[in-house]
DNA sequence: GGTTAGGCTTCG
């Protein structure tokens, strides 16, 4: 066995003992004699190192030529290698894709798959004390090595890699430059200070929360109070990354240049993972949403500026929102006329989720350069109650204990500061697709709408008191200009098309709220429950049952990856996964895994790990996708599903296009899927002086209680905001006139029920506006925690028309 | 090959 690897740039034929001749790729049969020949080709593919009994090991790779001259001498240019022994494990060690061997003292067979994988004929065996290897590393960049930080020696300058705990945003230091300040661990569980003076601030690290990686190259061990910090030093460059396991490998920026390779990925992988066992990132993060925002706390803040304005000479307002309500009055700021960048006003459902955020001092600076529509956070922001000082307060109301304002203070203390978030950012994806939800602002139609109101209102309006008791009024967004009619009107004459009400809300199914959550078939329109769990991990068992090995489709090749939990050491946690192979020339192959025979538990906690599991099972010696009823992708704690109906049986090859974010849509696109998409769906009776009738809610949900279906599938907090809405809307034990008054955008449409021909109504172009919905329920209801899925029946919902 | 900062809440 000899396996050696060369130093950068050297060819691997020069280190070649001279009585060995290669012999090219393509004129390699089993008929020629190898001995004391070469083969020579760059590693295409590395599949994982398996142990054998016995202590051995296998492991199996494909080499394709790399001399373009002999090119043309056969198809067959690329060939299975199998090593075995400590050849393979050293292989599995030191060798990357892209790396160039030459190999000796092999022999050669017939290749078993030659059919099936389209390689050459022939594979080569790699076995025993006579064969060996020489690798050459591809690379451009100087090979850095990095210190870990229990290895600090004081005067020395060296390259780091580091999780961050602690930082500050860039800030206007009292000499030239700006200055960040920070502290960084790693395994070695040491707390580093670090201090980066630049005199340009995208020289300074991105560093967007606690848990984000950092690369510096060139910092200084310094020994100062009887630690050693790092500062940065000539020649100094950092990039970072996302803390979070399964986010791709990317630094935050590409303005500047770098070099990134595979260690690198995986170094970032390892901390990633090392982070996230110790609980660095979830732990340490104070992102709170407006709608979780506790009175005195600091907090802070990812959301999108929609205008700012001066206030006074050490002061800046930023209007800002990220789609949620929060649930306690805000101060209302006065602004100069003439002073605001971006808009001045907003529609009356913006302007309920428009936060107010005062900025002093030193950040002024900062908030300078910002633009409305820029993506922000804002570090360690105070949300102040009471505060009746605040300047430009409105003279209006006079400052109540549970009005909050939100101060960023002068200084840097804690981290205070603002960040502007890039692009590419999850947060911000997140952000814009919350956003895109939100109802559209109508400045123009504001006024008439208001006077609308005042028009139409019906004769029970005209006690206000209910509405100004409950804080809940709804507020349409349609364009419609039409007066409220009453119920009894509307059913007598049911003209399709819409209509507007005022009505309270007498009762409504299902009661159990979970169950309103459904899966919508936008092809076929058709309507299910989401499956149970324990449904869900019968039809994994059953197919586990059959995860005897089958052939796998060319585009596909097979790996492990380790089951969660257990011994490291056990051979039964390797778990059959399939790979694709386009993803895997790529080096992006962990974003889309196929899992074969694995548990719903288990790819649950796989899930947390890999960004896109489809699991599969073995139908009829071929790979196929398990019972529609089950999820057939796994995206974190998100799960999707199909339509029986619309989607294709087959497993058939995906084609990415590489610059696209493989997702839910992506995925379900390219193995000829039909997504279901949720959707949260209730029958409400509702009732005025006149009447009652029955409508549905159910396009229109998410903009009703402003949630997402998708998220109601998975957090406790959408969860908790529609049963808390309901409970305001229909008191579980008040009286009728304790219900609140609703201004409603009603459609009818004709559906078939039951053969009849009906007039359906859905609840339309309404969201419903409530200060404190996730706060203090009303007395004497019962919030016992809910499943998030239930596969029971709901007879009266679950014979939907759909418009 | 160099001063700055070297975390540790708040005037409003």
């Amino acid at each position: 066995m000899f396996i050696a690897v060369l130093s950068n740039g050297i060819g691997v034929e020069a280190q070649a003992p001279a009585h060995l001749t290669r012999i090219p790729i393509g004129l390699i049969n089993t008929t020629a004699d190898c001995t004391n020949r070469t083969v020579e080709g760059k590693v295409i593919r590395k599949g994982p190192l398996v142990k054998l009994v016995s202590d051995n090991f296998i492991l199996k790779a494909v080499i394709q030529e790399h001399d373009a001259t002999l090119n043309d001498l056969s198809q067959n240019l690329s060939i299975n290698v199998f090593l075995f022994g400590s050849l393979a494990k050293s292989f599995s060690e030191v060798v990357s894709e892209g790396d160039v061997v030459l190999a000796y003292g092999f022999t050669v067979g017939k290749s078993p798959t030659a059919k099936k994988d389209k390689l050459h004929p022939c594979n080569l065996i790699l076995s025993g004390d006579n064969a060996g290897i020489y690798v050459t590393r591809v690379s451009k960049a100087p090979k850095y090595t990095y210190v870990k930080l229990d290895d600090l020696k004081d005067g020395s300058v060296v390259n780091i890699y580091g999780v961050v705990v602690f930082f500050k945003q860039p800030f206007q230091s009292h000499g030239t430059d700006f200055c960040s300040s920070l502290k960084i661990t790693d395994q070695s569980k040491q707390n580093i200070g670090c201090t980066i003076f630049c005199e340009k601030l995208e020289d300074h690290p991105i560093i967007l929360q606690t848990g984000d990686i950092v690369r510096m190259h060139r910092v200084k061990a310094k020994l100062f109070n009887n630690s050693i910090t790092l500062i940065n030093t000539f020649g100094f460059s950092v990039v970072t990354f996302n803390g979070s396991v399964g986010e791709p490998v990317e630094p935050w920026t590409c303005s500047k240049s770098f070099h990134l390779d595979e260690e690198d990925r995986r170094t970032v992988e390892e901390l990633r993972s090392w982070a996230a066992s110790q609980g660095l990132r979830s732990l340490v993060s104070s992102a709170v949403p407006l709608s979780d925002i506790q009175p005195k706390s600091y907090f802070d803040l990812t959301c999108q500026l929609l205008a700012k304005a001066p206030i006074q000479s050490t002061c800046t307002l930023l209007r800002v929102w990220d789609g949620t309500r929060c649930p306690h009055p805000l101060l209302e700021i006065i602004v100069e006329p003439g002073v605001t960048e971006g808009p001045t006003s907003f529609s009356k459902a913006k302007e309920s989720l428009i936060a107010n955020v005062l900025v002093f001092d030193n950040h002024m600076n900062f908030a300078k350069q910002l633009k409305p529509g820029d993506f922000l956070r804002i570090y360690n922001l105070h949300a102040i109650p009471g505060s009746n000082k605040v300047p430009g307060l409105t003279s209006r109301q006079p400052a109540k204990m549970d009005h909050l304002a939100f101060h960023l203070h002068g200084g840097t203390s804690f981290g205070k500061g603002i960040r502007i978030l890039p692009e590419n950012c999850p947060d911000v994806q997140k952000l814009k697709r919350v956003l895109e939800f939100l109802p559209e602002d109508r400045e123009q139609e504001l006024n008439d709408l208001e006077l609308i109101e005042v028009w139409c209102t019906p004769p029970e309006s005209l006690d206000g008191d209910a509405l100004e008791r409950s804080g809940v009024c709804t507020e349409r967004s349609c364009s419609h200009q039409m007066q409220p009619v009453m119920l009894s009107q509307l059913k007598q004459n049911h003209p399709d098309g819409p209509h507007h009400v005022r009505v309270q809300l007498r009762s409504y199914e299902p009661r159990r709220h979970h169950q309103a959550l459904k899966l919508f078939c936008s092809k076929c329109s058709s309507i299910q429950d989401v499956p149970d769990d324990e449904v869900v991990a019968g039809i994994f068992s059953e197919a586990s049952r059959h995860s005897e090995s089958c052939s796998s489709p060319p585009w596909l090749q097979s790996g492990y990856v380790y089951r969660p939990g257990g011994s490291l050491a056990s051979l039964d946690r390797a778990l059959g996964v399939y790979l694709c192979t386009q993803l895997v020339a790529d080096e992006t192959a962990n974003d889309l895994i196929f899992l074969h025979g694995s548990t719903l538990e288990e790819t649950c906690r796989l899930a947390e790990g890999y960004p896109n599991l489809v699991p599969v099972m073995s139908s009829g010696g071929h790979l196929a996708l398990l019972d529609p009823s089950a999820p057939f992708l796994f995206r974190g704690r998100r799960r999707y599903y199909r339509c029986q109906r619309c989607s294709k049986a087959i497993l058939r090859k995906p084609s990415f296009d590489m610059l696209e974010e493989i997702d839910e849509k992506v995925i379900a696109e390219a193995l000829g899927v039909q997504l279901l998409q949720f959707v949260l769906l209730l029958k409400l009776e509702l009732q005025d002086s006149t009447d009652t009738l029955n409508v549905l809610l159910m396009k229109h949900t998410e903009l009703f209680f402003n949630v997402l279906a998708e998220d109601a599938s998975t957090n406790e907090e959408a969860q908790s905001r529609v049963r808390q809405s309901m409970d305001i809307l229909c008191p579980p034990e008040g009286s009728m006139g304790e219900r609140p008054w609703l201004d409603l955008c009603l459609t009818a449409y004709r559906a078939e029920d039951d053969g009849q021909n009906q007039t359906c109504y859905q609840i339309c172009n309404t969201t419903l506006l409530t200060p404190l919905p996730n706060m203090t329920p009303p007395e004497g209801v019962s919030h016992k925690r809910e499943e998030p899925r239930c596969s029971s029946e709901i007879h009266s919902v679950n014979n939907v028309n759909v418009m």
